[in-house]
DNA sequence: GCCGGAAATGATACCGATACCATTTCCGGA
DNA sequence: TCCGGAAATGGTATCGGTATCATTTCCGGC
């Protein structure tokens, strides 16, 4: 019975110890050097000779060494993680931008981090989270953050990206457009259309609040004052926007034109106007906001705002980059803009 | 000019010296007591008096201390950190799974790491990366993954639970649903619909792959042989769809069903048809794959298959969660199925 | 063959927390 | 009052890399 144990099966080479994960350590011991040479030849490989780079990178091979980026992060301070914050990403506009930046920070070696926030209140928590982890930069959805953010972002002394919104007065950086002005855009189109009895379908979050007082403010330079809105949570479904557009009709709104926060609202009302008999846009005019991918294939096609989402992904994820490898930024709040792209809706 | 620099501005509190990082050493020289009672008035606070927890976080409230993760995972061989790899996020059904499994996790205080693969071989590389930071659990899309990929993560000894497809072997854990069963379906409804003549508008990716053999097979048990497709590149865009369908014209091919590999690719097969001209579904019928949100909005609405997508990621969080905490998982492949959505577009 | 500086490698300390075990404090019961 | 065990707290070592500085090796030019 007291015999040795039994190697394992396969692997006559130096099989990794069960249990104990191969650390650099071993790799150095096995290639004959030293860990620190082990480290450079991983990291930083024009620092050493053809000869012992290949000797090491066999070992690793073959040992299955993984380097553990905990212990690398806490003595360099250089986790090369990056956090990003959005309220959700179901039917939402952020998908593309979070593609993009991710994509933009794989490419220089960064991992991301995500936190989706929920539109509620946990985003203290959530940051306060993220912190701990130490990322090296932070893309955060919105310019609305209680005090308490804002002092720990600032105290911790990282490059912050703020997104889709403007504000003269950022954490740091921001990359976004004016709700406000867009808002105004809608208002304005539907005007020019001749509408005078607008209702609104539209979102709870606090974005989509700044673009309805854009609208608001529009239309009362025109001299419409009464706005009539049925107030969806997020996210914006399609059902909330057949709902909401059922809404104004049972509380006798008469309107010609309905302005929606998104574009899923608004293909909504279209669903329900339609499926109620209306002619789209005789009877009735839907604008939405995203430009979603499926308001150009619709049927009709849906007017609504265009924003380059992927832009702002990745703008931020370069904004960051460069603050980290101490470029300095020359623009710290960048206006990405919209566009109003007219279909056959309106 | 020799003066003692000004003190800044405002903040007459105990200002935390600039450059240097609070530490929990620095915490517990504050409050009194050693960095290890800080360290368990923070993480485990019914270890400690009420007045020491008191005190403690009040020292931490005023000094702004952020824990650092990094020196606590190192040692503790706990990151709170999950990974998940995703093949992209745009237009695709994927973002109801990430934010399920998100939501889930970040309620047991597990941070996300973000992983987007691409549709490329960028996965061994992305998952190499990923395992050096030790999250403690791993979500993967699909069940193709290199040998060298499965070794890695074998060899890691961390929960692995892959998604979206179905194999009686998986790594480690599975939630998903059979492709092939999804695609028969398709093409059983469309038989008893009467068509003989049913094209494919095809995503590219291995799982649409398999559905497409579903289909091919399912067709052939009607002496169906020839199944004219037209390919397209993820992620399934509109788009795509309209160019998809076209193509097939082009080519000659006269069908009176189109089946496509997702939704927003069947959408735009509609939309390029309704443009021709042609009625849906009297002249074609056209049928999805996703049960996207819009699926039951457009017009005519869409028929398509549902996976309950939100659920898939809920379940994979919650098993990773219980062979983290130790328990042991049941079932180890979970089938969620699928259900065909019937609508006015077949 | 010798010298000098660059290239390659190594020794040591350290990042900032927690595991582990030891010590002190506290409190109810004999 | 004393005792014993639980509760609270602390000392020290350690996780696994890399920064820093020191040392050794190498090589061309004189």
């Amino acid at each position: 019975m007291a015999r040795t144990p039994p190697r394992p099966p396969r692997d006559a080479a130096p099989a990794p110890r069960a249990g104990k994960a191969v650390t650099i350590r071993d790799v150095a011991k096995v290639a004959g050097v030293s860990p620190i040479t082990v480290s450079r030849a991983l990291n930083n490989p024009e620092l050493v000779t053809p000869d012992t780079l290949e000797r090491v990178r066999a070992v690793v091979a073959r040992t299955g060494y993984v380097p553990n980026f905990l212990a690398g992060s806490l003595r360099s301070r250089r986790s090369r993680v990056i956090a990003a914050v959005f309220p959700q990403i179901t039917n939402s506009m952020f998908a593309d931008a979070i593609q993009a930046f991710t994509d933009r920070l794989r490419a220089e070696g960064y991992e991301v981090l995500l936190g989706l926030s929920s539109y509620e209140q946990r985003e203290d928590e959530l940051i306060a989270g993220i912190l701990g982890r130490r990322p090296e930069g932070i893309y955060l959805t919105g310019i609305n953050h209680s005090p308490q953010t804002r002092r720990r972002l600032i105290a911790s002394h990282i490059p912050v990206v703020e997104a889709w919104d403007l504000t003269p007065t950022p954490i740091d950086m921001l990359v976004g457009f004016s709700h406000e002005k867009a808002g105004a855009a809608m208002a304005r189109h539907l005007l020019a259309k001749g509408h005078r009895r607008i209702g609104l379908v539209w979102g709870k979050d606090p974005r989509a609040g700044v673009r309805r007082r854009g609208i608001e403010e529009a239309l009362a330079e025109a001299g419409i004052d009464a706005v009539p809105a049925s107030l969806e949570p997020p996210p914006g479904k399609f059902q909330f926007g057949r709902e909401g557009f059922a809404d104004l009709l049972r509380r006798g709104e008469r309107v010609s034109a309905v302005a929606c926060s998104s574009d899923p609202l608004a293909q909504g009302v279209v669903a329900e106007a339609q499926q109620r008999g209306l002619r789209i846009p005789e009877d009735l005019a839907v604008i939405g906001f995203g430009d979603f991918d499926f308001a150009a294939h619709t049927s009709p096609s849906l007017t609504t705002i265009a924003i380059e989402k992927a832009r702002i992904g990745q703008l931020a994820a370069e904004a960051l980059i460069a603050r980290i490898e101490g470029r300095e930024v020359a623009e710290r709040v960048v206006d990405v803009g919209f566009r109003l792209v007219e279909r056959e809706s309106t």
